[in-house]
RNA sequence: GUGGGCGUAGCUCAGUUGGUUAGAGCGCCAGGUUGUGGUCCUGGAGGUCGGGGGUUCGAGACCCCUCGCUCACCCCA
């Protein structure tokens, strides 16, 4: 370890290609999780936490060793027993691995919102620790719930107002067709190695597939002509295939079929999707993806055991949000603001009060003056500014002082204040009253 | 992991061919207004010039190393 790096551990700053989310930033994340959690969990799956660690081989053995993510960008240390631990690379594997531990009564569907790890260089939209929020169903090996899964997806980022997001669809075949299109597929790049791009020279038979997905004009040309996996399916994957497609079609869900389409896990199998936005730079524009993984669990020491997931990338998600400029406005955050030049006793117990009656209230500190009391009950956000002075507390009053808009502070018996204060918020309609309408 | 660009106050930035105690706007704090915000005026606080080393009488500026951000590649969310 250099001198520099060794410095750096004392420096207080986040490590490499990680952030801090704060406030008002957090703000958007709790509503998108919310809104998340509400329409996954309106469609049967319930909240699944698993641990940051898990054992290294759970995604040695899930994603394959010859995965980009696992070979060259897994957080994979010994801990202090010697055990070869791994920070999460992605979502999937440790909830298959949860299967196959808690042997739960399919059909399972859980949805998480989890920290993801790679240790890649960082730029805009990619990071060394992401989030990614997914679901996971396991169990049914039907293709209604391949059309669901995706429509789920797709509900979830046309209800955050996203309007430029494209879905590709494709499917990756199963055990019984994909070794016979592998080959057809290396046999077709074999005489033309010359004809690739320079990292792809020489490689194309350990990954084939790779090669469809190289964005290069000299990969992009070689394979021009080279065979469709929609076109060598078995019977049961194109019967599969077709299935999802007319059940995303019967959903009204847009899509297009990409055959250069190739996801970067080992375990996909059937059908895999990736949505992508119009809005953010190319680099970064893969806001979330997934597909049926029906081997998985069975890899993972499970029963046979159908699956399919998807995960979304929490930062992707917002950074296309602020590029389509779709995301909505923070609401206040608070419903009043307590002032007190008398010594602080009335702030804390009426604080207190009003947030014991469901109120959303904070107050100043430190015995500032009134001026700068009432600046920072302005800047808070807060709809009303309640004062007590001298005047207040020697009459056994507040001083209730609207903030927005154009009303006159009023004065209000100290003991009123709660029933007061909620009439005139409701007055103002800044909160819901009683449901009045028939 | 590879290559380009960039690091000066909380934020956005200026800082001449190297030359005294490093500046502005916004924000923050206080006062003007001894009880009242959003406007205005005045004042104040706040800086290891990313870090370390070097050249020099003298470095924010030049050189080397390093860390970080950023853009691209790779790959992905």
């Amino acid at each position: 370890m250099n001198p520099g790096t060794a410095a750096r551990a004392d420096t207080a700053r986040t490590p490499k290609g990680m952030h801090d989310v704060v406030w008002p930033e957090s703000a958007r994340w709790e509503l998108t999780v919310a809104r998340f959690a509400r329409l996954v969990e309106s469609a049967g799956y319930g909240l699944a936490i698993t641990p940051v660690l898990e054992h290294a081989g759970i995604f040695h053995r899930g994603i394959g060793e010859g995965s980009e993510v696992v070979g060259k960008e897994m957080y994979t240390f010994a801990d202090r027993d010697g055990q070869l631990m791994a920070l999460r690379p992605e979502g999937t594997a440790p909830i298959a691995r949860s299967f196959v531990q808690h042997h739960p009564v399919p059909p399972w569907k859980t949805w998480y919102i989890a920290p993801s790890f790679r240790h890649e260089n960082p730029q805009h939209g990619r990071y060394r620790q992401h989030f990614q929020l997914g679901v996971e169903a396991l169990g049914p090996a039907d293709a209604d719930l391949d059309a669901e899964t995706v429509a789920l997806a797709h509900e979830f980022l046309a209800g955050l107002g996203l309007r430029q997001v494209t879905l590709k669809l494709h499917s990756m075949g199963d055990g019984v067709c994909r070794p016979g299109y592998l080959a057809l597929l290396g046999a077709y790049l074999a005489p033309r190695q010359a004809a690739l791009c320079q990292p792809h020279q020489g490689r194309a038979s350990e990954n084939p597939l790779r090669v469809l997905d190289c964005k290069t004009p000299e990969c992009r040309a070689a394979t021009a002509d080279a065979p469709h996996f929609l076109d060598h399916l078995c019977d049961p994957c194109t019967e599969h295939f077709g299935r999802v497609r007319s059940g995303l079609d019967a959903l009204g869900v847009p899509f297009t079929l990409d055959h250069r389409l190739v996801r970067g896990f080992d375990y996909y199998t059937r059908t895999t999707f990736e949505f992508a936005s119009g809005a953010t730079p190319a680099a970064q524009n893969g806001i979330g993806g997934g597909g049926r993984y029906d081997g998985l669990v069975e890899l993972l020491g499970g029963p046979p055991t159908a699956g399919i997931g998807f995960g979304i990338g929490m930062e992707r998600v917002l950074m296309a949000c602020d590029a389509e400029g779709t995301f909505p406005t923070a609401a206040p955050q608070l419903d009043a603001y307590v002032m007190d030049t008398t010594g602080g006793e009335s702030a804390l117990t009426l604080t207190a009060e009003l947030r014991r009656a469901g109120l959303r209230v904070d107050r100043a500190f430190d015995g500032r003056s009134m001026k700068s009391q009432i600046r920072s009950a302005d800047r808070s956000g807060a709809l009303v500014a309640l004062v007590v002075g001298p005047q207040e507390l020697a009459a056994g009053t507040v001083g209730l002082r609207p903030l927005r808009g154009d009303a006159e502070q009023r004065s209000v018996p100290r003991a009123d204040i709660v029933s007061e204060l909620k009439g005139f918020l409701i007055n103002a309609m800044f909160i819901e009253g009683p449901d009045t309408t028939p």
